[in-house]
DNA sequence: ATCGGTGCAAATTATTTGCATGAAT
DNA sequence: ATTCATGCAAATAATTTGCACCGAT
């Protein structure tokens, strides 16, 4: 996928200035942002963006599956580019959320469910990095 | 534990009339309401309560450990009084939330996580309750 | 009368709506 | 010129703050 304007027409979103503005920076950050943080970062490509813009933006790509909303805390919905399945580790000192891979853990026991349908797990880590030690240092950030 | 106020003072809180009223629903209830939920309820015992009040007293008890505040769904925090680690299911259909029992299900895997002290692990479910079945039926409403 | 605790009106922050403008035919 | 898409100001919803009031000393 070359360009975000091709990236976007390709998901029948008619690339207008503001939201390759956005997408250039929301559908490439690792940084789990705010719609407040995308507004700045937005704003650095096209100073007169609105807040609106970038919400219903966001909303919009939401809704065409270019990214994910997370709630991960209260009172703060973060976007997240990454839309295929995987976990999260948030860690709890410095406020960063981390992307686990989905191969990297496994549940257990949902054949106890047997009532429900499953459409999708997500697990949420709660914790504190610790100074990375060794070769288990992954690139995880 | 005998009555709400008792329950609060055990924690260090003062029973008001509106903390009681408040707690006497959020504290016992399964059905993990939102704010404006809780207000409703409380104004049935109290109709002059406020919904800062509300807000206050949520805040208060989760600080005080009586609650837990989830963000399980964007925009939409609600409040659980059960305080133990355990999961969720949400339905996608109803838009309830079902307490999956922590023993019920477990992650493999996490000792790859080595960088990381993990205090949490929440797990949340997405799907839909089929049709209860057989002996499987379990009491997780 | 003083002081810490409490409740709520008002303020703030987060998000959505509805309409004015612009692009495409 | 009509229609549909787009962006944003204004409206609404969610949550927090700060101060007036009350009860205890």
């Amino acid at each position: 996928m070359a360009t975000v304007s091709e990236q976007l027409r390709f998901h029948g979103i008619h690339p207008s200035r503001q939201r390759v503005a956005i997408g250039e920076y929301v559908l490439q950050t690792e940084e789990h942002p705010s719609a407040e943080r995308v507004l700045e970062e937005a704003r650095k490509q096209l100073p007169s963006v609105s807040q609106a813009t970038v919400y219903n933006t966001l909303n919009l790509f939401v809704e065409k599956g270019l990214l994910k909303a997370l709630q991960l805390e209260p009172g703060h919905t973060v976007f997240d580019p990454h839309v295929g399945p995987h976990h999260h580790f948030i860690d709890d000192d410095s406020g960063h959320i981390h992307d686990i891979p989905w191969t990297a853990v496994n549940v257990q026991g949902t054949e106890d469910l047997a009532d429900f349908e499953i459409d999708e797990v997500q697990i949420i880590f709660r914790g504190r990095r610790k100074a990375p030690t060794s070769a288990t240092e992954k690139r995880l950030d």
